[in-house]
DNA sequence: TAGATTGTTAATCGATTAACAATC
DNA sequence: TAGATTGTTAATCGATTAACAATC
């Protein structure tokens, strides 16, 4: 796995927000939307929004804010999010199926070409518009399509095993939506999904509620 | 909205994957586990596992390392998943249906007693051993069961207007699914999970790898 | 012009890491 | 006992926030 010391990783996080807001600004028509604007739709501070957006490298008019189309443009370009890339889903569960059809990846450039999974009933059919192959095929159709970007949403059981015939296969990236700690080479690039984390948050908030009413 | 200093949020984060391993540690037998042998299976440093533990009360023995069974237990008591939590999912969609099938939450306390969607081809059977209830029976069927908790899953489109009527039939925890910003009252908990901001981060690390190659 | 907003530089805050004595 | 590990206290690091001059 990259060891990576990504830098600016909170702000990064940030960045789809602001692009999301600044998309509905464009859609209003707007030319200028500003920092202070973007904070208060999304409940930060200004200078918060101010210093991610710095890191994008877009400059912004005082008074005025930041120009629309370019601050839509430096925030893709930054996440490189302007280029398409392909990607397979591995696992077509709900989870799997669930990514494949939510739109807003498409948006940020993100195309599933194909599936996999292990179950027969599952394969031959396309689903959302991309075909499903038995996980035998995996290696072969990786190859031939040149992928570099799998969606790992395999049971908890078979995710290093399925890792480990991605990384074969050639593919350098891999999202792993399973709770599975995936072992992988050093020049692989993983992302780690942790759905219990998020519930972790929601419970200690609950608490963190229940004592201020008591 | 809560407006909430959660201190502890990374540490929070990161102890539903120490209870996994504790977990597995108890499967294998072992009576206790060191905050090393967790730090390596994690790829941390033992200090932070250390630190992070420390926030739930249990203590170690030098030497052995933590006994299991109690960090299991404070584990579980600090992120009150010890006690059962009856929630409900709206929207049945793959991401709704995603989140219901997930074994994981059951274990952590985490009940889905009912679903709702608005399309009618989506309700009336049972989704995983729960029933799914047409929107319009929201009101009545949460307050009748006195649920308090709402897994959203409805398109962005709809976001707003269903927070709106799961925060007036009496919800008070929202785990958030949607890109939508939802505008709720103090008193109400939000939990948001933005899948873009994970894919944000997958691109950054693939373009540092990029950058590392070139 | 007046004043809102940017962008820079400095201060604060919190999280991570280091050092090390205590201990089993 | 010897030595691995805990838990505490201090140091470092990075992210957030504050202050404010520049500017349109």
């Amino acid at each position: 796995m990259v060891k990576m010391k990504v830098s600016y990783a909170p702000s990064v996080r940030r960045l789809p927000s602001y692009l999301l807001i600044a998309k509905q600004a464009r859609e209003t028509g707007d030319e200028y939307i500003s920092g202070t604007i973007i904070a208060q739709e999304l409940n930060l501070e200004p200078i918060q929004v101010r210093k991610d957006l710095a890191i994008t490298g877009i400059s912004g008019k005082p008074k005025r804010g930041y120009p629309v189309e370019p601050l839509i443009h430096a925030i893709e370009a930054y996440l490189n999010w302007d280029k398409r890339v392909d990607a397979i889903v591995v696992g077509t569960g709900n989870l799997g199926s669930a990514l494949m059809g939510f739109p807003g990846f498409r948006q940020h450039g993100l195309h599933f070409i194909a599936a996999f999974d292990v179950d027969p009933a599952k394969t031959g059919a396309d689903k959302f518009d991309a075909p499903v192959y038995p996980m035998s095929e995996l290696d072969d159709r990786v190859r031939e399509m040149g992928i570099l970007v799998a969606v790992l949403t395999v049971p908890f059981a078979n995710a290093q095993e399925s890792a480990d015939r991605l990384v074969a296969a050639g593919i350098k990236a891999i999202w792993n939506f399973t709770n599975a700690k995936l072992k992988t080479p050093d020049d692989i690039v993983v992302q780690n999904e942790d759905l219990s984390s998020g519930y972790a948050m929601l419970s200690m908030k609950c608490r963190i509620r229940r004592e201020r009413l008591a």
